[in-house]
DNA sequence: AGTTAGCACTCTCTGGCCGAGACTGCCAAC
DNA sequence: GTTGGCAGTCTCGGCCAGAGAGTGCTAACT
C-alpha cells in the first residue's frame, strides 16, 4: 500500500467536491464547473494547479488530456475515509423497507430474500446476502424419517425455523418406530447446541445399547461433516438495476460479474474474507481481488440474530456511486433485518 | 392468426437455407451466398425471384434495401413446425450431462438447481425450471414442532424429499408432547395423500378428543391454503450466457429481460399457461404475450416425477437460436432430471 | 412459363477530414 | 500564492466519398 499522501484542507475540498459532482453527473469535472459551483472565491486557474497536484498524488485522474478529472480509486478510499459526510436514510426510504418487510414469511430464508429484494430495491444496485452458518446455528429440533429401511432422512430445525434436511444411509436396517425413539432422545439431549458443538459432546449421551448408540454416532457425524462442508450459500437480487447504470452499456464488464453472481462460490470466498473493522466496510475497484469487481465498489455490513453476527448483507455498484447514501440504506436494510429475524423467536 | 400461404418444395427449401445460414452467421443471408452453398443448380436471380415471394408472403423480411434476408417470427414458426430436422444430442453433451448430474444432492430442490445449472450450460441460453406444485405432492410425513405454546411449525415431508414449512398460531397454547402424539397419528392417516386431497378428507380422522380434532383441522386447514395460495417458484440460471450473443450488445432489450427473471411471477404465470400439445413447445418472438420476450423464443417441456409431470423445464434465448440443437438438448435434460428424480424413491 | 445474365440502383459501412467545444498547462503579471 | 490570457490537445459530431453487398428490373433465352 502507498503511503497517503497528506492533503490540505483545500486539496480535501476540491477532492471532496469532483467526488461528489461526477457521482451525480457522470462526467468528467473540470476547472471552471468547480469554481463556479463550488470555489466561488478562486478562480479556475487556481483550481487547475490543485487538480494537477491531486493527479500526481493519484487522487485523481484524466480520461484523457483535454478532459475535467475523475476520482481515482484512491481518491475514492480518500473521500469514503475522511470526507464523506454521514447520511440518514429519508422518512419515504424507512417507509418502504418497513412496508415490504410486513409481507415477509415467517422464516429465515424468506426473510434474507426479501431483505436481498428490498435492498436492491432502495439502492439501485446488485445486493448480497449470505445465509447463517448452519454449523454455529442452534438445534431447536431434529427428525427422523425413514426413506428405505436403510437409508434416513435427517431433519434439522435450527433457531429461526431454519430447516435443513439430509440423507444419509446406514449400515443396517432400522424401523421408523426405532428411529422416533432415537430422534426423541436426541432432541432432549441436543437441544440448543450447534453443530459444531456436537461433535464433541458423544459421550454425554446417556449408555444406551451399544447398536443404538452406534447409530446415532453415525447420525452426528454425519451432521457434523455434511455441515463443515456446505459452502456459504449467497443470495443475490438486482441485476436489472445494474443494466440502468451508464458504465455498464458494454456489456463486457457484465459478463464477468454475471458470472461470478451466478457461479456463487468465489464470491462467497471474498465475502468471507472480509474483516469487518468499521460496521460498514467499503471496498473499491481495485481493492477487490476479484477482476470482475475491479469497476465496482462493494459496500457491505453485517446482520445478526439473536444477538449474534450471522452473515453478510450489501450491495455491489459501479465504483461512481453515492456513497454516503449507499451506506445509510445499507445500514437502515441491515438492521431492519436483523429486527425482523429477532421476532421470529429463538 | 393469418392463414398460412401454402409454400412450394424449393420456397420451402429456400426458407430453411436462410434459417440455417443465419442461425449459424447472424448476418442477412443473400441470394449469392445461397445459390453457391445450397443451390448450386440456380442462379442467383431465380432464387432472389423466391425471396421476393417469401417477403412478400411473410416468411422472411429484409433489415434494409440492400441488405440480404432474415427469418421473420413467421418464417422461424414455419420452420420449426414443418423444416425443422430432428437432432440428436451430442455423446459429448450427453456425457457432461450425465457427469452433471451425479454430484447432484438427493433433493428435489438441489436437483432441479442442478437441470437449470446443467441445461444453461448445454444450451448456452437462460434455463427456466419450475418446482412441483406442492398441493399436488403426496405427503410423506408430517412433524409439528412447538415455538411458543400457541405456535406450532409444521413441517411436511414431501414426495422426492421436498422439505415444506410454515408457522400456524393456535388458539390455545399446545404442550409439544401432544403435538407429537398428534403427528404421530397424522402420519399414519395421512401418508401418501396430497394437500389438496387432505381437505375434502378430515372426517376420516377417527373419534378423537373434540379438541384436539379442532387443532387438527386447523392445521390441514392452514397447510391446504397455504399452499393453494403459494405461487410457483421459477429457477433459472445461465443469465452470463445470455450476454455473449450479439443480439443483447445494447442493454436495453436485457433490462425489461432481467425484470421478468427477477420478478418471477409474471414468469410463472407465462409458464403455466403453455399448452403442451407435443412434448416440446417452441413459442417464437412475438408469440409472446411478454413484451421483454419478444425477440426472444422460448424452448419449453415438462419433466416428471413418480410417473406425473410435475413441472416444467426449458430455456429462453434469442429467436435466432438453433432449434434443432436447443430442442435436442432440452429433452436430454428433461428425461435427466425426470430419471435423477425417479431414483429419490417415493 | 420459368430461368438467367446483365445492369443500374440503393443502402450500409468505414475511414478520413473538419470545425466546434471543452479543458488543460504554462507563462507572465499581479 | 493567485490570476488572466492564450496556445495547445483531445474528443465528438457531422459530413463526404468510396467500397462493398445485394437487390429489383428488364430483356433475352430455353
Amino acid at each position: 500500500m502507498v503511503e497517503p499522501t497528506p492533503l490540505d484542507e483545500r486539496k480535501q475540498q476540491i477532492l471532496k467536491a469532483v467526488v461528489s459532482d461526477y457521482t451525480v453527473t457522470g462526467m468528467p469535472v473540470g476547472s471552471q464547473v468547480l469554481a463556479a459551483k463550488y470555489f466561488i472565491a478562486l478562480s479556475s486557474a487556481t483550481i487547475r494547479n490543485e487538480l494537477a497536484d491531486l493527479v500526481g498524488t493519484g487522487y485523481l485522474q484524466q480520461p484523457h488530456t483535454s478532459a475535467g478529472r475523475i476520482p481515482t480509486d484512491r481518491g475514492y478510499r480518500y473521500f469514503v475515509d475522511f470526507l464523506m459526510e454521514p447520511e440518514a436514510a429519508s422518512a419515504t426510504i424507512r417507509r418502504t423497507v418497513k412496508q415490504e418487510f410486513e409481507s415477509a414469511p415467517r422464516s429465515v430464508d424468506g426473510i434474507l430474500e426479501k431483505a436481498a429484494m428490498i435492498l436492491s430495491l432502495v439502492t439501485e444496485n446488485v445486493s448480497l446476502v449470505t445465509a447463517p452458518e448452519v454449523s454455529e446455528s442452534r438445534i431447536k429440533h431434529i427428525d427422523l424419517v425413514s426413506l428405505e429401511p436403510q437409508s434416513v432422512l435427517i431433519i434439522l430445525v435450527l433457531e429461526g425455523n431454519l430447516i435443513k434436511q439430509q440423507v444419509v444411509h446406514l449400515e443396517r436396517a432400522t424401523s421408523q418406530e426405532d428411529l422416533s425413539r432415537m430422534a426423541a432422545m436426541l432432541n432432549q439431549k441436543v437441544k440448543g447446541q450447534t453443530a459444531d458443538e456436537l461433535s464433541g459432546r458423544l459421550d454425554q449421551l446417556g449408555p444406551d445399547k451399544a447398536e443404538q448408540r452406534r447409530i446415532i454416532e453415525r447420525l452426528i457425524e454425519s451432521i457434523t461433516t455434511h455441515q463443515a462442508q456446505r459452502q456459504t450459500v449467497v443470495l443475490h437480487d438486482g441485476v436489472r438495476n445494474l443494466l440502468r447504470h451508464p458504465e455498464f452499456v458494454e456489456v463486457g464488464r457484465l459478463e464477468e460479474l454475471m458470472e461470478l453472481l451466478e457461479q456463487g462460490a468465489q464470491l462467497a470466498s471474498i465475502l468471507q474474507q472480509v474483516a469487518f473493522e468499521k460496521d460498514v466496510e467499503i471496498i473499491i475497484g481495485r481493492e477487490n481481488t476479484s477482476s470482475g469487481l475491479r469497476e465496482c465498489s462493494l459496500v457491505l455490513t453485517t446482520y445478526k440474530m439473536t444477538d449474534r453476527i450471522r452473515g453478510t448483507i450489501g450491495v455491489i455498484g459501479p465504483t461512481r456511486m453515492h456513497y454516503g447514501q449507499v451506506v445509510a440504506r445499507v445500514r437502515l436494510v441491515s438492521h431492519a433485518t436483523s429486527d425482523v429475524l429477532a421476532h421470529l423467536g429463538n
